[in-house]
Parts: C-alpha cells; sequence; structure tokens
DNA sequence: CGTATTTGACCAGCGC
DNA sequence: GCGCTGGTCAAATACG
C-alpha cells in the first residue's frame, strides 16, 4: 500500500513536526529538553517567560495528545464496526472453497479472475487506482500435477520504488531461494521463481513479476501452504518484518529502508465472488479506502512492537532536536 | 569455502 | 507430431 493515500486523506499523525511525548514516565528527555531550552534561551528569557512558554507547550502538547486520543478512538470504533460487518457478511456468505486448479489453462485462468476480482478491488484502492486486472499479469501457471492442484495459490501485491524496477524480492518474512527467472511471452519483465528455504521439507513456492501496467507493483504468486511458523515472528527481537491481522483481510508490513509496504494476502478473503452483486459498498469507494487505511492505522497502533518502535523513532527525534 | 544467485538447457503440457 | 510456452534443474558464477 501505498502509505501517500493514507496521507491523502488525514491520516497521518504528523509525528515529525511536532514533539509527541507518548510516555509520561520519561525524566531524562524532558530534562535533556529543559536543559537545551535553558541552554539556548536562557540567556534572555527571564524564567517566569521560560516557564510560562513551557506551559504553554505542555497544553499545545496536552490537546495535541488529546486529538491524537480522539482519533484513535474513532479509528477503533470505524475499525469495529468495519470488522463486525465484514463478520455478518461472510456468516451470510459461506466461503467458497478456492476452486481446484484446472487441468486446462484457460478454464484456470478463468478461476483465477473470478476469486481475486474483489481482492483486486481491494487492491486497486489501496494502490491509487492502479488496474491490476489478474488476466493481465501474465499469470496462467500450467502446472496440473497433482501437488499444485491441491495447493492453495495466495497472491499478494507489492508497491516497490517506481526508481527499482530490476529487483524482484519481496519481504514476507519468510526465507526463499530463487531457483529460476524466466521471461514470460505475455509480461516483458522477467518472472522469477522462489522456494521456501526456511525448512527443506516446506513445499511452498513464490513467482514474483512485476504488473504490465505498474512495473512499480510487484505481484507475488503463492503455491502452497508453509509447514513451519514465519520465521520473522520468531525473530521478535529484530521486528523489522511484523504480521498481523487487518479485520479478517491477512497481511504483513515491511518497513524496511525503502520505505514502508503492505502485502495482502488477498486470496484469503475469497467469500465474495460476486462481487457485483455484492450488497456492500464496493471497495474503490472513497470511504471504504478511508477505512480501510483507517484500519491499518488503528491496527498499527494496537501493535506494541510497533508503538516501541515510533518510541523510540521519536525519542531519536527528540535528541535531534536537542543537538540543533 | 560455503551459500546464494544466475542462466542456459531440459522437460512436460497444450494447441494446432 | 511439432512448436510454443511455462516451470524446473543444475552447472557456473558471485558474494560474504
Amino acid at each position: 500500500m501505498d502509505y501517500s493515500s493514507a496521507a491523502a486523506y488525514d491520516t497521518s499523525l504528523d509525528l515529525n513536526t511536532r514533539p509527541l511525548r507518548l510516555f509520561d514516565d520519561s525524566p531524562p528527555i524532558k530534562k535533556e529538553v529543559q536543559s537545551k531550552i535553558l541552554s539556548d534561551f536562557g540567556r534572555e528569557l527571564s524564567a517566569k517567560e521560560e516557564s510560562g512558554a513551557l506551559v504553554e507547550e505542555l497544553h499545545r502538547v496536552s490537546t495535541e495528545n488529546k486529538k491524537l486520543t480522539e482519533m484513535l478512538t474513532v479509528m477503533g470504533e470505524s475499525y469495529n464496526a468495519l470488522r463486525s460487518q465484514l463478520l455478518e457478511y461472510m456468516s451470510k456468505n459461506p466461503e467458497k472453497e478456492l476452486s481446484p486448479i484446472s487441468k486446462k489453462r484457460k478454464s484456470e485462468s478463468s478461476n483465477n479472475n473470478n476469486n481475486n476480482n474483489s481482492a483486486n478491488n481491494i487492491l486497486n484502492g489501496m494502490n491509487n487506482g492502479n488496474s491490476e486486472s489478474s488476466s493481465s499479469d501474465g499469470e496462467s501457471c500450467k502446472k496440473p500435477r497433482e501437488e499444485t492442484i491441491k495447493a492453495k495459490i495466495y497472491r499478494s501485491y507489492v508497491r516497490t520504488e517506481p526508481s527499482d524496477t530490476t529487483s524482484l524480492v519481496v519481504k514476507d518474512g519468510y526465507q526463499w531461494r530463487k531457483y529460476g527467472q524466466k521471461v514470460t511471452r505475455d509480461n516483458p519483465c522477467p518472472r522469477a521463481y522462489f522456494k521456501c528455504s526456511f525448512a527443506p521439507t516446506c513445499p511452498v513456492k513464490k513467482k514474483v513479476q512485476r504488473s504490465v501496467e505498474d512495473q512499480s507493483i510487484l505481484v507475488a504468486t503463492y503455491e502452497g501452504e508453509h509447514n513451519h511458523p514465519n520465521p520473522s515472528q520468531l525473530e521478535a527481537s529484530s521486528g523489522s518484518n511484523r504480521c498481523m491481522t487487518l479485520g479478517s483481510v491477512p497481511c504483513s508490513t515491511s518497513l524496511g529502508t525503502s520505505g514502508p509496504t503492505i502485502t495482502l494476502d488477498l486470496t484469503k478473503s475469497k467469500s465474495n465472488t460476486s462481487d457485483t452483486k455484492s450488497p456492500k459498498p464496493r471497495t474503490e469507494t472513497p470511504e471504504v479506502r478511508k477505512l480501510l487505511v483507517e484500519q491499518m492505522a488503528s491496527s498499527l497502533t494496537k501493535d506494541p512492537n510497533f508503538t516501541k518502535a515510533l518510541a523510540a523513532a521519536i525519542s531519536g527525534r527528540f535528541l535531534q532536536h536537542d543537538t540543533y
């Protein structure tokens, strides 16, 4: 997901512009800020003026904190409302199992279209309306072997930096070994083939190819299910990759140096194959987009590791402010 | 030196 | 049967 879309809906917390105290018990930082202000302005300001300014700053920060708390509450309510709505809808429309891969190339392609239409709609909303039809991504694997017929197929879309048009790496927390690369007929961009290398017996394979329409989008197709936990979850200390559930939409985020990306297991939400008849609002509407953004923000703020990382970043910014 | 990646060759399914 | 295509293998190469 492109986080700029979140900014478009004014859900950003604007943490960089003003100092925000997340924790009340942070005397070292407070003392540092105070001493810094003293050293910078103390010669010119009297003690009263200084304390007044500090009190005013404190009021301003408190007000801002209240606003942010209210925002979080609203986000949480929206999240819960949408989640209950989704659960209700899923209970009314029992999940249809992914139809087994047909031995016919054409029928398989049509199955993929049916199973991913709604998911693609969600994605399109998150990608600022970049159309990504499943029929155009060159996905027409024709392996009619027994093991792949039974294997579940997930597809995820990851936006990368537009300048980075060569890398075919999708960071999803698992360890992958590349075993092949091929240029397919309907996509000039090469397709990379990966096997899960974390567990020798893990049958999961992954195909990564850039979208024809938007080469900044990587289309990762997963075949099979991991028979081991996510390595990134085992390495809690690293905290670079987090997996979470966004309502009923499983997704994983990657907060790497190249910018945040969110990977969605789109085919796991496979209930609404007939989205045109769905009573729910279409996912590309601005309201739903906004709700999705708010859900993500809410999920992030509820994630203790994210708040830890956020606190670390903010404290680092405090220290950075001190140096000025 | 061990591991990961690259890349050309090979195999199998499908359409004609 | 033949050619096209996607998927996989494995030797060569790169990298830490």
